[in-house]
DNA sequence: CACCCAAACTTTTTT
DNA sequence: AGTTTGGGTG
């Protein structure tokens, strides 16, 4: 296939691969380092549309991306371009549909409920995300007693931390400890039984947590004979993101494809920001030699994203570091003449307010020259990094959307009625029957939890509970629970008429349990909205769970094209994503690295690629904001909760040359100083005692 | 046994 | 500021 729109690397990595006998499109293994902006999607898109154009059959393709977002990105654009070559060709169009394409967790999903039965896995397993695993482990640890000692036994998402890293990084759990947990090591013990009684318990409830799809999944292709029948499926893979698997996802890929062949992986060691799910970056950089000496190497370079100065600060950036990445990024923007304006801003700002206001007027002033809200964006490291300028945002009315902040599916509320709806999808599923039941007035722990043994000893038939009390003031919702639960057991295909039901039995509770019940009857009917486009419960159910909207304006995206909004986004969520303008927030040692991430020299390493990964996200005008002092939220023992920020141990003296230093507000380097001062006259303290 | 309140403690990023 | 734990009351 010839296209004037690849350069010759892309055009290269787009056509590996030859006809054998048979006139079937075979492969080698091929790797793709592919730096920020070199058209990483367009070049996967147009080596899928090649496999396409040559027979490959659509259903025979297994495509794995990072998100869902990237996924249909890379299907749109395949389609497209299959199409247009189809119609350049005057061949008839055909229509196909990529059907092996999504996340690895959710291809993971679709082959253990098809597989599953050779492992002794029941197809009707419920996916549970990570605040229902955290509750699991919740409950295990009181009954293992685990709490009330004279130490504080870690907190439940802690706990879960810990055993997510050990699955996923298959190392021991006192490699695990010592490595990113060291305080909880006196507690290595009690840590162990609890996983055990968890992976146990979990097993007997049909409940797979994130880890476990990866985890059963890696089992079952180990068996060799699985691992055959499975493999019968696919002629190629084409995996993006590469450098953020895990040994687990690794393991799945080489278990599935043992010599490599059909196998395209797409990524780039310099933006490996996942380590804390246990993303190991050797992936990537052993593939040639893991595959060698059939593996094939096509490394992209041309940027054709950002102007040259912003590549020069990230080369810089990464020139600095000790691992030698190869990555001299250059723009393929023909550079008229540079001026001090091209180049990146580093802004000195008092505090975070003066950093809200500086994006607050900067964003504004660009609109004003024409530039889309939507084409600008705010970095930061952590979540709450975005608090004030969010306030800041509403009183100027100014739209906005916030990625990897608090989801919707987190909302006390949403989870509450979800539950119910995971209840009767999965009567075994003691965490949302806990929940659900302790909705209920007058039940709490310990009678919910003797409703769910009562239930298990009656082998799970709801009609059962008809026959188990409970105290008056729960009598009436009681029976109208238990006749949803009996009724959507009895009869199958309601949905999503069930949801109806649902959210009649629920809406009373509701208004009992939280005064603004008002503004949470939004988010159900957004939620039932979402649950009429899923033609089955499970369905609704594992995507929900698998594919959680991210951002607040997610849900009615439809309502939302038009409108104008600033991105705000942690720079994980950010990633993939390009906007004209980019501002990255706290940029200061503590954040950028981070404090708890100093530790190591690997833990750096991956801080430095994390911002790396936020400068590569602009295309022209890139804004660093650097405050002397900032709100630290925890640690309230330090006494002041603000603390003045070091100067970021990335900016050295040549990063800084390839930034223009800047104050805001201007001209006022010493903003603390140029506030009045008074002197006291009286004391307040003195008058307020006499008042009794 | 459920519910409410106060005190102690808290490790970033997410499929 | 949010979570966890323990104590007191009805």
């Amino acid at each position: 296939m010839k296209s004037i729109t690849l350069n010759r690397e892309q055009q290269q990595a787009v056509n590996f691969g030859n006809f054998d006998k048979s006139t079937n499109f075979v492969s080698s293994p091929l790797l793709i380092i592919a730096g920020a902006g070199t058209g990483k999607t367009n070049t996967l898109a147009h080596r899928a549309a090649h496999l396409l154009l040559n027979k490959v059959d659509p259903e025979r393709i297994l495509l794995m991306t990072f998100s869902r977002r990237a996924a249909t990105e890379l299907s749109d654009r395949t389609k497209k371009i299959v199409i247009e070559t189809q119609k350049n060709n005057g061949k008839p169009v055909a229509n196909f549909n990529l059907s092996w394409m999504g996340t690895f967790h959710s291809i993971a999903n679709r082959l253990l409920r098809r597989y599953g039965q050779t492992m002794g896995i029941d197809p009707n397993f419920t996916i549970i995300d990570r605040n229902d695993s955290a509750d699991f482990i919740d409950v295990l640890r009181h009954e293992l007693r685990l709490t009330s000692r004279d130490k504080r036994f870690p907190k439940k998402s802690t706990c879960l931390n810990i055993y997510s890293r050990c699955v996923n990084s298959q190392l021991k759990i006192s490699e695990v400890l010592k490595q990113d947990f060291p305080w909880c090591e006196e507690w290595e013990n009690e840590l162990t039984s609890l996983f055990k009684l968890y992976s146990q318990k979990k097993l007997e409830q049909l409940s797979l947590d994130y880890d476990d799809l990866l985890l059963y999944l890696f089992y079952m292709v180990d068996e060799p004979e699985i691992a055959k029948l499975v493999r019968q499926n696919f002629d190629h893979v084409l995996v993006d993101e590469y450098q953020d698997t895990n040994l687990l996802q690794a393991g799945i890929l080489a278990r599935l494809f043992p010599d490599g062949n059909g196998l395209t992986v797409v990524g780039d060691d310099a933006q490996s920001i996942y380590s804390f799910r246990s993303a190991e970056i050797e992936n990537i950089l052993n593939f040639p030699h893991q595959f060698s000496p059939a593996a094939k190497v096509i490394s992209l370079k041309i940027n054709y994203r950002s102007t040259q100065p912003i590549l020069d600060l990230a080369n810089e950036l990464l020139s600095q570091s000790k691992i030698g990445y190869d990555k001299k990024l250059v723009s393929h923007q023909i550079k008229k003449h540079t001026s001090t304006r091209d180049k990146p801003k580093i802004v000195t700002v008092e505090d975070d307010v003066q950093q809200a206001k500086y994006i607050v007027e900067t964003v504004l002033s660009e609109r004003e020259n024409g530039i889309d809200l939507k084409q600008q964006a705010v970095l930061f490291r952590s979540g709450h990094h975005s608090d004030r300028l969010e306030v800041e945002l509403m009183r100027h009315d100014i739209p906005f959307v916030k990625y990897g902040g608090l989801k919707f599916l987190e909302a006390s509320h949403v989870k509450d009625l979800l539950s119910i709806i995971k209840w009767i999808d999965n009567p075994k599923h003691q965490i949302s029957a806990f929940r659900v039941l302790k909705l209920l007035p007058g039940i709490g722990p310990n009678i919910a939890k003797k409703a769910i043994d009562f239930l298990q000893l009656n082998e799970h038939q709801f009609k059962c509970l008809r026959g188990f009390s409970v105290p008056t003031a729960a009598n009436e919702y009681w029976f109208n629970l238990v006749s949803i639960l009996i009724e959507s057991q009895s009869q199958q295909a309601k949905w999503p008429s069930e949801m109806e039901f649902v959210n009649n039995f629920y809406r009373p509770l509701l208004e009992e349990i939280y005064d603004d019940a008002y503004v949470r009857t939004g988010d159900l009917e957004q939620l039932t909205n979402i649950a009429q486009q899923y033609h089955s419960r499970e369905k609704f159910i594992s995507e929900l769970t698998l594919e959680p909207p991210i951002a607040s304006g997610d849900l009615n995206s439809e309502a939302h094209k038009d409108e104008d909004f600033l991105i705000l986004s942690t720079i994980h969520s950010a990633k993939g994503q390009e906007w004209r303008n980019v501002f990255i927030l706290n940029v200061a040692d503590g954040n950028f690295p981070n404090e708890y991430a100093t530790e190591s020299p690997k833990g750096i390493e991956e801080e430095r690629r994390l911002l790396n990964v936020a400068i590569t996200r602009a295309k022209q005008s890139l804004h660093l904001i650097q405050p002397l002092k900032y709100w630290v939220p925890e640690q309230p023992k330090y006494g002041s909760k603000h603390v003045y920020g070091a100067k970021s141990r990335f900016l050295t003296n040549s990063v800084y040359q390839r930034l223009e230093s800047c104050f805001y507000p201007k001209n006022q380097q010493h903003v603390a100083e140029s506030e009045p001062k008074y002197k006291q006259i009286a004391n307040i303290q003195s008058k307020i005692q006499q008042m009794w």
